[in-house]
DNA sequence: AATCGCTTTCAAACCGCTTTGGATGCCACA
DNA sequence: TGTGGCATCCAAAGCGGTTTGAAAGCGATT
């Protein structure tokens, strides 16, 4: 069923059918409810192909998600803000188009979403310092806004954050009045921004008190339970080891607490560990009462929110750039405790 | 730059441009070469959303994901699988598109899909026991794969399973060779196919030895660390505990480890746990040494070889319905060891 | 010289919708 | 009675490709 036989079923034209279906005033009340009807008995859905044709609108959005080719992390975190992105699009019948492809072939990607006319957007994830999707994206001219910032990137660009630095600035300050000197910061890779600004925001903390930074006790790696836990072994091996961890993820979290378990210690007892904690759906933290301390913020949410900026990025391109900071709250949980000497 | 400049510049027409590019044999080769040249060198790229109409094809797979309004649980296997489907779309050109939609809304969803034209075929995920979706399926004449199987469905559709059965049948086994006489099994939600099979697993290896299934050795819940630790905290309190654990998966199997941890006992020496692993990239049960002994099957390989299925099934539909089974790997990790009196 | 067959090219129809630029009918008003 | 304005509807021209059916050119065959 199409447009043309609805319209030759009603007596109408096409032009009319279509008018009265997309609420355009030109069109009789009583037709219009005429062409609902008949549009609802007869199942007629109109051909998407057709509409983006004749609209030039894809009616979609990107995202582009790069394998790197040595370490084939997907990150976990992904899901859920695809899956809170995805809400958002459904609810406004746009498409979520995935693109998964070796890391050296991004550029080549977002320029075919382009000129194929796939998308009217995408979606930046995980961006890094000064990062070359931005003036890519601002050249060929496709709407875009970046889950996370790009420090040093001097396009004015749409974003939306977690104000990473206070989130952890906070967490160490958290430590430092539970009285804990030595504390660790087991980070994510530093050449993204997200980890750059949470180790801004540890450092920040330690200065501010007057305390040393102390290189030995910041660890950088990939966000998993295996490197979460080699870099909590290493240290807690060291002859003055840490008494607090921040780690940034449940899962590295959770191989901190291998280690810390291994050395029999107890986690909140003997050892403090705070935590960032993206809400996953399926690695929740605790329920009544969180099993670590963490600084929060739903990374499901950031999902939609992020997509909701980038629909009205590409229905409005003069209202941007748009950029929106979210904060993370402090939950305490079972996992710090005040400082007491081994 | 469209087809029509280009022929233009040619001094060509669209159609013999059209086809030098598509590779039809009815034109000139030094033509083709001419016009090959051009459309690099002018970077042209046809327009997707023309090519679909035309075609009437959509050169896009779609996945639907349904988000449950109780328990908003987005499946971290699903990330995995996800990528590897993506690499293989990606080679062949195909879209991959992500709907996201509340549970209720799923059965529309593919209705929309197949009469607005947006897809070719879809993956079925997570199927349960006898699932609607088939049928729904091919009643609207949607060509489809299903990642696992769905018991006592009539209709001979296509699918790719892990052998859940043997898999954890032989996981028991070896859980009974190493003495251990009271075994649980944190299962997953025995409403999904999967689960079912790997209870069935379970208690073939039982019976086969010719013992008993205690109930209260076995818990079905969603995967989640902290159902995997109640389940496993609850059975640890019995008057007679269970010595080994068979864990639906990685994270419920980090559950049951606190569990084990919490009452002061060292998993791999006290207590045994086999999970179930599914090679997730940032869930890495060891490296050179597993953590967990496990039966392991890379969800992210399933991925790929489902959507080669698809794309076949999809080029040629007579030659369906397809079927592949893949055995997972017993991989004996630190988790395991010969059965000891506490 | 006429015909055939083959290679190569093209004009035009088509995919299913949107949208422009009228056309029609009718009523009000001068 | 003529004109203007308004509400309503429609024919036709896109959108940018693919594909059908035909034609042009040319050497080989009769």
């Amino acid at each position: 069923m199409n447009l043309k036989e609805l319209a030759s079923k009603l007596g109408l034209s096409p032009t009319t059918v279509s008018r009265a279906l997309n609420g355009y005033p030109e069109v009789n009340e009583a037709t219009r409810e005429r062409v609902m009807a008949a549009a609802k008995r007869h199942n007629y859905h109109p051909n998407t192909r057709a509409i983006r044709l004749a609209t030039g609108r894809a009616m979609a959005v990107g995202h582009v998600i790069p394998i790197a080719s040595r370490h084939e992390i997907v990150n976990p975190v992904f899901a859920d803000f695809i899956a809170g992105a995805g809400e958002t699009y459904s609810r406004n019948d746009y498409d979520m188009l995935l693109s998964v492809v070796p890391d050296d072939q991004e550029e080549d990607t977002y320029r075919n979403l382009k000129s194929k006319g796939n998308v009217d957007g995408v979606i930046v994830h995980a961006p890094r310092l000064d990062d070359a999707r931005i003036k890519l994206l601002f050249d060929i001219g496709l709407p875009f806004v970046v889950h996370g910032r790009s420090s040093g990137s001097a396009l004015p660009y749409s974003w939306l954050d977690v104000n990473n630095r206070r989130a952890f600035c906070r967490a160490t300050e958290f430590l430092l009045d539970l009285g804990h000197q030595r504390i660790a910061l087991i980070n994510g890779l530093e050449f993204m921004d997200f980890a750059i600004r949470r180790r801004a925001g540890f450092t920040d903390a330690l200065t501010q008190r007057g305390m040393q930074v102390d290189p030995a006790l910041m660890a950088s790696d990939e966000m998993t339970e295996i490197s979460g836990y080699r870099a909590a072994r290493r240290m807690l091996a060291l002859p003055t080891p840490p008494s607090a961890f921040l780690a940034a993820s449940m899962i590295s979290g959770m191989g901190v607490r291998r280690a810390i378990e291994e050395r029999g210690l107890v986690l909140g007892r003997d050892v403090s560990v705070i935590i960032h904690d993206d809400d996953l759906s399926y690695l929740k933290n605790g329920e009544d009462v969180p099993i670590f301390t963490a600084t929060r913020s739903s990374v499901r949410e950031a999902g939609r929110q992020a997509a909701e900026m980038l629909l009205n990025l590409i229905a409005n391109p003069e209202e941007g750039p748009l950029k929106r900071l979210l904060e993370a709250e402090l939950i305490i949980g079972q996992s710090t405790s005040p400082f007491r000497r081994q």
